[in-house]
DNA sequence: AAATTTGGTTTATATTATAAACTACTTTAT
DNA sequence: ATAAAGTAGTTTATAATATAAACCAAATTT
């Protein structure tokens, strides 16, 4: 049988944030936005869902005098991300 | 900026339909059903949706007096199926 | 001949994703 | 100095999606 794949992690935007902290391991609010093209509240949800799941850390500070929200992902994020990657490959590889 | 990943195609009861259909090129709705462990309703609704989008012919006939309902992948369905699997590369390839 | 099984479909519901509306604060223009 | 516009988000309402429960028709079993 086919492995489940992660419902938090099988979904675009969740999916793309992931990807993201993934490769620079920290990224703000702001550029994760601009990286990914979402809507500021699409991606606020999706990364509270992140967080709630201790797949990310989040930290609320100022640039400034703006408002920064900085992500990074952790261990058991990146263990999550990892196992759904080797699980998608059982319906990616086509013999 | 990350492909968009085929909303079709990004369900896991789809995808994995059309990863058994990408392998053997035929297969009943009994067979899929087996294979994925999806409810029957689960299975009719998901399927009929790739039919309606053209990744998949479907053929109904009598396996004796059994009704026979059989699947196979199309071109079409081939050719959006190995994008998908070119988008996704872009959300799952960590440097 | 009633009960159960097989092979499905239809429909109602639960879940999820998404954007619109809002908040709080800052910067710019008048 | 104050109104207008912009920034960085959150909250909440709605649209879309997935899923299973309920159903149907025919065949098989008891």
């Amino acid at each position: 049988m086919l492995r489940d794949l992660n419902p938090l992690l099988h979904s675009q935007l969740r999916l793309a944030v992931m990807s993201i902290l993934m490769n620079c391991e920290q990224a703000s609010f702001v550029y994760i936005k601009q990286q990914t093209q979402a809507t500021a509240g699409n991606l606020s949800v999706q990364r509270e869902k992140l967080q709630a799941a201790g797949y990310i850390n989040v930290e609320k500070s100022f640039d400034g005098k703006k408002p920064l929200t900085t992500c990074s992902v952790t261990e058991v994020g990146k263990q999550a991300f990892e196992e759904y990657v080797n699980a998608l490959r059982d319906y990616l590889e086509i013999k």
